[in-house]
Order: structure tokens, then sequence, then C-alpha cells
RNA sequence: GGACGGGUGGCCGAGUGGUUGAAGGCACCGGUCUCGAAAACCGGCAUACCGGUGAACCCGGUAUCGUGAGUUCGAAUCUCACCCCGUCCGCCA
């Protein structure tokens, strides 16, 4: 959501932004019926508050002959029929407004201006790291893990106790999913300051409009039979609605938070695409980061938590790209999204293992998660920014391919060997 | 899940139908006093929206006492539903 006050100050920059993530034809009329709306809404809070204000002296004036003693009937008989033309009223605005309320929850945030305009062939990489290996003799992560292979990964029990797209790890691949959440937490707590929180997995319908999976999102989510809960499609849920209706302390900003959560999404609409091994999961596994920003600060915290996204990989020795993603590949509650790519030699692809975004003060008016600037000054809205640092299954699937050797075992990584006991698979 | 108690401004806390946006206290800000500080005293101290020339300042209006609906000329105050917190019971990792 944004300030709606673009919608009636503002309306060409509000258009040229819907233009340049390719949705301006699809949102046209959206955006007529929210102007018209809010003109209606307006009209109706007038009207609305002439008449309270003359209801309101005329029950000054009832009271003050009560108290004289002389009869009030005639007033009250008018009391009466304005409290009835202002319910009338009421009801008239209430509907205008929720209906522009809920229009506005549909508008995507407005990208930064040095986002490219455009779909996905407009991202840009911005820079990489490490040399990607030749695709030549190495298999796909899911032969060397499956049961033929090092029995790490067990993708026909996954499917059998929940359905396809629910996978389970054995053994040293249980221990290493464990092993990645301990190196993740760690590295970011020890070195990039971030706070440890662990959060509840299951959220209301308030923390989901809040970061704005709801309304336009609602198919994409787990629903809780007979509770209006719904599983975390991302910590960055939970983690950014810890403080909704909160006023934040300036002098504690910036400041980031860093917590492991498992990630339920349905993926409707995805079935099909790139779904083989450990590619595209109903469940899996993720270290994510949370930053909340003053409005000056945020563009430096998205290039700084790019970062520590980025230490990830490079510990891992695992060799990535930075894509920059263009307004119309930007996610919804985006400004701005980094994501991680990191070569799977085995799949022959560049697999998204991290993205980054900063959500401007979109989530934060949603949630309403303030702060209060110099002190006396009234409440802003801060800005939050959230990062995958990172998603457990596809950098699983690159560690398998890019660490593989000729007879299909697997090279540890030396900072995964501590905490997994072993440095090699297989 | 059951029973009872409770949710009032940044915090504590009065207030059971009518100048109550809300007493009092604390905290905070400004001032007087003081060499300075403390104490004391004086004053200030919510937010959002609508309008007054779409700035700032100011002025008028409206709303807000957990949330929503209802009764009434009028609701913090009465009724109903829901949410949250506490205590006890049951159940349980």
């Amino acid at each position: 959501m944004h300030d709606l006050r673009l919608l009636r100050e503002r309306p060409d920059a509000l258009r040229d932004a819907l233009r340049r993530r390719g949705v301006l034809d699809t949102m046209a009329s959206t955006v007529d019926r929210a102007e018209a709306l809010e003109r209606d809404r307006r009209a109706c809070i007038r009207a609305e508050e002439e008449k309270r204000a003359a209801a309101n002296a005329l029950t000054q004036e009832v009271r003050r002959r009560k108290q004289e003693h002389v009869d009030a009937t005639d007033l009250i008989e008018q009391g009466r029929v304005l409290s009835a033309e202002l319910a009338q009223l009421e009801s008239q605005r209430a509907a205008a407004e929720s209906a522009f309320t809920a229009l506005g929850l549909e508008f995507p945030n407005i990208t930064l201006p040095d986002v490219p305009a455009g779909g996905e062939t407009a991202n840009v990489v911005v820079r990489s790291w490490g040399t990607p290996r030749p695709e030549g003799g190495i298999r796909p992560h899911w032969e060397v893990a499956g049961p033929e292979g090092l029995g790490i990964l067990d993708l026909a029990r996954g499917a059998k106790v929940a359905g396809s797209g629910f996978v389970a790890f054995r053994g040293l691949g249980a221990r290493l999913v464990r092993s990645l959440m301990t190196f993740m937490i760690d590295l970011h707590t020890r070195e990039h300051g971030y706070e440890e929180v662990w959060i509840p997995f299951v959220v209301n319908r308030a923390s989901m409009t809040g970061t704005a999976q709801f309304p336009k999102f609602a198919d994409d989510q787990y629903g809780i039979e007979g509770d209006d809960l719904f599983l975390v499609p991302t910590a960055e849920v939970p983690v950014t609605n810890l403080y909704r209706d909160e006023i934040l302390d300036a002098a504690a900003l910036p400041r980031g938070f860093v917590t492991y959560s498992p990630c339920f999404r349905r993926e409707a609409g995805a079935h099909g695409k790139d779904t083989r091994g450990l590619l595209r999961l109903h469940q899996f596994d993720k270290v994510e980061l949370v930053r909340y920003s003053t409005p000056d600060e945020s563009p430096a915290q998205l290039e700084l938590m790019t970062g520590h996204a980025e230490a990830v990989l490079q510990r891992l020795g695992l060799p990535y790209r930075v894509v920059l993603l263009a307004a119309g590949d930007t996610g919804f509650a985006s400004a701005k999204t980094y994501d991680l790519e990191v070569w799977a030699p085995g799949v022959g692809k560049w697999l998204e293992v991290s993205s980054c975004s900063t959500c401007t003060d979109f989530q934060a008016r949603r949630a309403n998660i303030r702060f209060r600037p110099g002190g006396a000054s009234k409440p802003t809205f801060v800005h939050t920014l959230n990062g995958s640092a990172t998603a457990f299954p596809r950098l699983i699937a690159t560690l398998l391919e890019h660490y593989q050797e000729p007879g299909g075992a697997v090279r540890v990584p030396d900072v995964l060997r501590p905490a997994l006991g072993v440095d090699r698979l297989g």
C-alpha cells in the first residue's frame, strides 16, 4: 500500500509506476475506480461530519433544557430524524471506504528509479563471483543424492507422507540441513550483527496482510482448517510483523534480525516448471534476514544486506551472480530486488537461492510500523527489507553438483565440516 | 475446552448515560528560583482525518476509552458477539 494521497495528488506518477511493471493495462480500470471512490469517500465525509456537528449541537441543547426542566420532545424528535439520516450517510461512506481500502491493497509497490522498466528479459546481472563449473559429466543432484546414490534424499517417501513437493532428508542429508542452519545463523549473528529470533511458523490474517501476501496471493498460502491461521510462506512474515502497530526507537535503527524457518508454499500455477529434485518444493527451509531502517538509509541497507547473503555463498565457495530484477519481475511488495543465483552444473542452470528486497515503506504502511525521527517530531513509517541468506534446497542442489567428484561422491566445504563431522559425502 | 476477573492517553490510575479527549499521579518538554543541581512552584504535553488559498503556523469540525455491532436525542459508562491478558480447573509436548 502506498500513501493513497499519491492517487489524488500525483495519479500520473502512479500510472507511470504501473507502466514500468507492465501492469498498467490490466490495472487501468482499478486506478479509475479508486479515483472515483476516493472522491465519493471525501464527499461522504464532508456531508457526514456536517450532519454530525448539527446532531452534537442538538444534543447539547437537549441537555441544557433538561437541566432547566424545559420540555425537549421537539428536539428529541429532530434528533431522531438526524440520527437516521446520519446512519444512512455512515453506511454509504463505509461502503466507499472499504471498497477504496480494498482497492488500495491491490497496488504493487513503486519500484525505485534505478530499477529497469520491463519484464524478466530486462533483468541485469550486476556482478558475479567465482568460476562456474562446466556441465560435462556432472549428474543432477537428485541422481547423486537419491536411494541409488548417497541415500541422503528420499523423494518417494516424502511424497508418500505428504505429497509431491515434500521431501525427506536422511542421515547425513538431514544433518546437512541442520548444519546449514547453524552455519548461516552463526555467520549473521557473529559477523553481521543480526539479532537471532525464533518465531511462530503460523501467522494470522493481519500479519499476512501486513507483509502483503494477502489479499492478492492468498491462493499461494496454506491455511489451517478451523482457525484463521496460515503456514508461513517465508519468515519475512512473522519477523516483519514482530513490530506491527509499534513505534520503534529511532536510536535503534537500523537493526537486523535473523531467523530460521520452514517455508510453506502451495505454488499454485507453477506446476510442472522446474519441479525435479529439490528445485521447487511445497515446504523448504530457509535462513532469513529482516532489516528495519530509516528511509534515508534503506538503499544502502539493501546493498549491505545483499552482501551478507553473498557472504554465505562465498564461505561455501559456490560461484554465483547477482541479478538486479527489472520492475516487472520485482515482487509485489518490493521496490528493488537483487536475486542471488548459484550455478548448478548438473542441472545446467543458475538457481535462485536468495532474493534481497527493500520494501521501502510499503509494508510498514500496511503493518503500521513507525519510528520517531529526531525525538519530538511525528512518527513516520520505517523502511523494511528482507532477504534469504539463504534458502536450503537449491543450495544443497548446487553443493551436490558443484562439489561432485567423478564417482558420485561429494566434497564438503570447509565451513560445514565442523558441524557435519565429515569432509565428504559418499 | 470450562469457570471467574480484567482491557481507559507513553506508563500508572479515577470514572455506571449528558460541557469527559477523558480527574489525579509518574515520565517528558519549557520557565521561575539557584553559582550549578536537586527540591518546590508555574505552564505545556495524543493521534488521525475533513475543511478554512493543498506549504509552515494557526483556526473550525469529526472520530478515537481492546475490536465490531446494537440501544438512545446523547455511550468510556447499558446490551450482544469477538479478540487479548490474568487466575483456577481439565487436557497435553
